[in-house]
DNA sequence: TGCAGAATAT
DNA sequence: GATATTCTGC
């Protein structure tokens, strides 16, 4: 079905409103060699799954949607298509992750993203795979109560946590040593759009504007807190300086 | 323990 | 000079 070098092409759809956002998903996705098709407007989307399921092995669709509502949208068509689906959402309350993963959806993944969220998102594709096969030899055996409650990697925000899944290439059990070659390690590069992201964040967060909120304000994949505190270190310097010169 | 903010390192 | 990392105190 896939080439000898799978996880390599796999088919990705993207559902994300925010521009911005979605190229920097779909940057991150072929890093990891994904094949991406990105979807911005609820109307595309609701198409390509309906009618073109199959041109993807995998979707990423946002929770939060101005357009579409989202939730009841998988709701529906949960049933009618048969295809892996990741939500995306800032919000990390248990009570939405049961919610959407009742309703079907094969992982949830808490905002803001960091690219190796994304890494290993072909194990749903796998595991599909997997449970195709065993359908038809399934009421052999009995009831065999189900170990985990979905394997969703579920992040606390606060917490680092790597999927387990499939780390075998390498045994280290150590820190982050092993990335693959794809995924250098690239300092963030304030330009022009990361900065009006960071200062618009910055604006309407007001007193309130702190590393923490700034980067869940500007929502772009891959960002820390730690770069925003320390872009807004320079800023904030930067701010004083010009004060003092009026 | 997590986080903001300052200090320091690369 | 820009950004990351470490330190400190809350």
């Amino acid at each position: 079905m896939f080439t000898c070098n799978f996880p390599e092409g796999l088919r990705v759809l993207v559902f994300v409103e925010n521009l911005q956002t979605l190229l920097s998903l779909e940057k991150h996705l072929q890093d990891f060699q994904y094949k991406v098709t990105r979807c911005q407007e609820g109307a595309g989307a609701m198409h390509l799954l309906r009618n073109h399921m199959n041109k993807f092995d995998i979707a990423i669709i946002e929770a939060q949607n101005s357009t579409v509502d989202i939730f009841r949208l998988i709701s529906e068509i949960a049933s009618e298509i048969d295809l892996p689906i990741i939500i995306t959402s800032k919000d990390d309350s248990v009570q939405s992750v049961i919610n959407w993963m009742k309703i079907g959806v094969c992982d949830y993944l808490i905002k803001p993203i960091r690219p190796e969220d994304l890494r290993f998102i072909f194990k749903h594709v796998v595991k599909k795979m997997q449970v195709g096969k065993r359908v038809e030899s399934e009421e052999k055996a009995t009831a065999e109560k189900s170990s985990s409650v979905g394997d969703s990697t579920i992040r606390n925000p606060n917490k680092r946590k790597r999927s387990m899944f499939i780390d075998g290439q390498v045994g280290e059990k150590d820190q982050d040593h092993v990335r693959d070659s794809t995924t250098k390690k690239r300092r963030v590069v304030w330009d022009n759009e990361l900065k009006k992201k960071f200062l618009d964040a910055m604006e309407d967060l007001g007193p309130e504007a702190v590393p923490k909120k700034i980067l869940e304000r500007m929502n772009v994949v891959g960002m820390t807190r730690e770069n925003v505190a320390s872009h807004l270190q320079v800023t904030f310097l930067l701010l004083l300086t010009m004060a003092s010169l009026n």
